[in-house]
DNA sequence: CCACCTCTTTGATATGTGTCAAGAAGGTGG
DNA sequence: CCACCTTCTTGACACATATCAAAGAGGTGG
C-alpha cells in the first residue's frame, strides 16, 4: 500500500476548486512524524542532545547533563524521557547512575523524512514510513 | 527570520566537573532551531506542507488548503502564518487570493542541521573525557 | 458605492507542555 | 537493616498552542 500522492488532478485557475478531499499525507504518519519533530522542538532537549553528541560514546547519565542546562534534575528526566519514548535515545542502568546514549540512525531518518524528495515523494521504496515505528 | 541555520563555532567538553556552564550548543541557537522545528512539529502543518510539495510550483491558496486537512479557515491560516514566520513558506498575494509556497531550501537546512555530523561536530579538540561518576 | 469573495485578526476555550518542590523508587555499601 | 546516592514520579502551576465563531481587512466587479 504505496501511499501515492493523490495528486489532484485539477489545480482551478481560480483556486478554490471542488477539491478531492484526500490529503497528501495521511493523517497518521503526519502524526506520527510530528511526534519525532515535537521531541526534537525544545532548546533544551536539542542542548541535551548536543552534549551527548559530543561525548566519547554519544552517552551521559543524569546527574551530568542537568548542570548542562541549569535545570532541576527531575526537569532534565522529563525530557530525557520524552527523547527516549520518541526513540532518539536508549537508556540503560550502570550501577546507580542512568546512562543515555543518542540512537543517531533516529535522528538521520527524521532528517531524511524532512527531505522534500523522501518524503512527499514516496519512492517505489517506501523508506519514510520505516522511521515512524510506534508511536504510542 | 531568516533561513540561515545556526551553526555552533564554540565547543567545550566539559562535564560534570564542578559544573562549566557552557553547554555544547549555544542557547540561542538551540532556541532557533527549536522555533523552526515547533512549525513543522504538527500534523496539520505536514499534511499542509505535502500538498504542497505535491503541486506543480509547490504552491497554493489557503481556500484550497482549508479542506485538505478539514479544518475552519481561520485555523488553516494560522498554521501557514507560523509556517510563513518560520521561513518554511513564503506568502504572495494574487489577486484576491493569497499563494503560499514552499521554501525547499529552508526544509533541506533544517534537515542538514539535524544531521549529527553537522551540527554536533564542529569538534576541532574533542577532548572529551569520561565523566562517569562525579565525586562531588 | 455596494455586494461579494478571500483571507486574517480577535476573543474565548480547551488542551498540551515546561518547570519545580516534595517524595518515592531503585541501587550501593556499611 | 540503615544511611546514602542517583533517578524518577507526582502534584501544582504558569505558559503556550490549537481550534472555532464572529468580525475586520484587502481586493474584484457590478
Amino acid at each position: 500500500m504505496p501511499k501515492t500522492l493523490p495528486l489532484l488532478d485539477d489545480v482551478s485557475p481560480i483556486c478554490c476548486g471542488p477539491l478531492g478531499n484526500s490529503p497528501t499525507l495521511d493523517l497518521d504518519d503526519a502524526i506520527a512524524l510530528a511526534v519525532r519533530l515535537k521531541a526534537l522542538a525544545d532548546p533544551v532537549r536539542l542542548q541535551l542532545l548536543a552534549y551527548l553528541l559530543a561525548q566519547p560514546n554519544q552517552e551521559a547519565c543524569t546527574c551530568d547533563l542537568a548542570p548542562i542546562v541549569n535545570l532541576s534534575e527531575p526537569t532534565v528526566s522529563h525530557h530525557l524521557k520524552k527523547l527516549q519514548t520518541s526513540g532518539i535515545l536508549t537508556k540503560e542502568r550502570h550501577g546507580m547512575s542512568v546512562h543515555y546514549r543518542v540512537v543517531p540512525e533516529a535522528i538521520h531518518a527524521i532528517a531524511r523524512t524532512l527531505d522534500t524528495g523522501t518524503w512527499a515523494q514516496p519512492s517505489p521504496d517506501q523508506e519514510a514510513r520505516s522511521c515512524m515505528v510506534g508511536v504510542s
